[in-house]
DNA sequence: CAACCTCACGCAAAGGATTGCGCACAGGTG
DNA sequence: CACCTGTGCGCAATCCTTTGCGTGAGGTTG
């Protein structure tokens, strides 16, 4: 174990452990002199002390702990989130727990309650859905608290996410440039906000360059590419012309390539097709697919501050925050060409 | 904060602080009479009592966290392992941890330090390279320490990895099967067990099969595909025949497949490729790739319950296990053709 | 020279749970 | 009825650090 505590630290000074601490506490330095604490500190060198974190935090009830909550860390957009997040937080001297909840509502909550037994100082939510009760109770308490990629609809706390609206504006405009007027979306679950507003975006997007919005919207049962798959069987089964199709996120859209290419239909030629997220290696699919990227990297880290900020300042700093994202046009997306309906 | 302490629970039941630390304690059961335990049970759900880990942790030195510790997450290889680990880890009440350390051995260091000060319970380090004296250190002193993916040269610390023998044997085989006899290995670089191994492992299959192995392995940079596709460029400045390559894995695959693209080399046609790990999507890409799949959720999984049998046994359980591993054959091997050299 | 102030440091409590030790009481035995 | 055993529970120390308060020495001012 640790053998070293700031009693043998301050022995070895000649000093009280009280003024060991402060001599070793930066933010104490004017309460003990120079030459005392340059003492104390060759001591705590020389002895190779190491603070005990699990005291200190019982006594300030600061942990420098956060918990960052995610739904599924095998799906490849909540990596560099947490790449991010773990930077900005190990480079202020704070230690990220992570915690996946599988998808489970339940799983999410009996972890966030385990992560505040363990003193955690504030959490960064990915796995907001769009009535989320444990997050109203953190957010009524005033627990530090700041939701990632997805936000919730009742709380004021804190968010940092992409700019879907701009994403699915930029993909329909994409589209209708290269001549596409039957479009229909893929949408996310509306349990999620990410699923609610890309489809509002959508509609948006549709009717400011008058095209048909009636039944031009699907909703898919997940972010995954099994429900990208199962989307597309009912699509087909519409037998209603489309001539392209947004689909809500990347994994969506290889569900949909796939089940359509099963029945016959290639992209660009037969139909046009967007992703969102830009995850890896979709620049190395075959065609590679057009899609809307999103910093992910910057939202982990600048939730991250935000977070860091309530914590120092004991209030939330800002509200809402949107990065921008791009549209990054390859090879799925192509002129209309003439119409053809499914086998 | 938290408002409801042990000793609100005790007065409620009207029992002594240590009694309800006893009845809540399924250690102590026998200590205490099934009436009490059963009242001041009832009086802690009651006031909904959350025991502060920080201050067990304190007085048992045992935190019940774990810590996992990879070079880069955002390496889909990665997350896999998390997920597994995670999995077993809060299902035995244990929570993690994660730290990403950049792939910056000077910043494992700091973090091991750094974890061990917030009183963790063990490790679980993906981050070893061949000789790395932090990890030698924690060896020394018994911390429970389980390696995964990789391990270090030195240290008897139990390891937890894919059969790299087998999988790059099944390549060989693979290969050779098809017709292929200049066959290169890209190995990994050789400060990482896996790069050493698996260039090892390359070398005896090769020789079984009774086919050249002189200058038949360049050591790449790293795992990336910066690093395959530099490999690449030194590979096709050498003006040597070669019909097939084993890539140390799927990123260096990726790049050299670039590479030998731009200079008008297309597998199969020209030269067959595999790679190793077998990552998200490379069943997508075109040709899909011949890779082996390692699986990396149990690696995971099982790295964690050795150490939690570590933890709980007091001593290391095991040392070296294997996990088996499985060539799968997609589209990037074929037949070899006559042989074509580089523009 | 006395009264007062400042600075540096020591003292001890606090934070919340665990646990070895010992006491008291209930039940059993001679 | 007295004594013994065992069980259930209370007491207080402990884990390690932080911090409000107090004290003494040394310096300044009237």
């Amino acid at each position: 174990m640790q053998r070293v505590r700031l009693v043998d630290v301050a022995r070895e000074a000649g000093v009280h452990p009280g003024t060991a601490s402060r001599a070793l506490n930066p933010d104490a330095q004017g309460e003990v002199s120079p030459a005392t604490a340059q003492r104390v500190r060759r001591s705590a060198e020389k002895l190779g002390y190491v603070p005990n974190t699990l005291a200190r935090g019982l006594r300030t009830s600061r942990s420098y702990v956060a918990a960052l909550v995610v739904p599924d860390i095998t799906n490849p957009l909540f990596p560099p989130i947490v790449r991010g997040a773990e930077q900005v937080l190990t480079g202020a001297g704070f230690t990220l727990v992570l915690t996946d909840t599988n998808n489970g509502v339940e799983v999410e909550r009996s972890q966030i309650a385990s992560m505040r037994a363990h003193g955690i100082d504030g959490f960064i939510i990915a796995t907001a859905t769009w009535h989320d009760p444990p997050l109203d109770e953190l957010a009524a308490e005033g627990f530090p608290t700041v939701l990632v990629n997805r936000r919730c609809a009742t709380s004021e706390l804190p968010f940092v996410g992409g700019d879907d609206h701009q994403g699915v504006r930029l993909s329909v405009e994409h589209l209708a440039d290269l001549g596409h007027r039957d479009i229909v979306h893929l949408a996310g679950p509306s349990d999620t906000s990410t699923g609610r507003e890309r489809a509002h975006a959508f509609r948006a997007a549709m009717r400011d360059r008058g095209l048909p919005v009636r039944n031009s919207v699907l909703e898919c049962a997940g972010y995954t590419e099994e429900a990208g798959t199962a989307a597309a069987v009912r699509l087909l089964r519409r037998r209603r012309a489309f001539s392209a199709v947004v689909a809500a996120n990347d994994l969506v859209a290889l569900g949909v390539m796939g089940e359509l290419g099963r029945a016959g239909l290639a992209t660009p030629r037969d139909y046009s097709i967007t992703g969102f997220n830009d995850l890896a290696f979709m620049d190395k699919l075959s065609p590679p697919l057009t899609t809307v990227r999103v910093p992910f990297t910057d939202m982990g880290a600048q939730a991250a501050r935000r977070l860091l900020d309530w914590i120092a300042e004991g209030r939330p700093t800002t509200t809402q925050s949107m990065l921008p994202v791009e549209l990054v046009v390859r090879g799925t997306t192509g002129r209309r060409e003439p119409l053809r309906t499914s086998t």
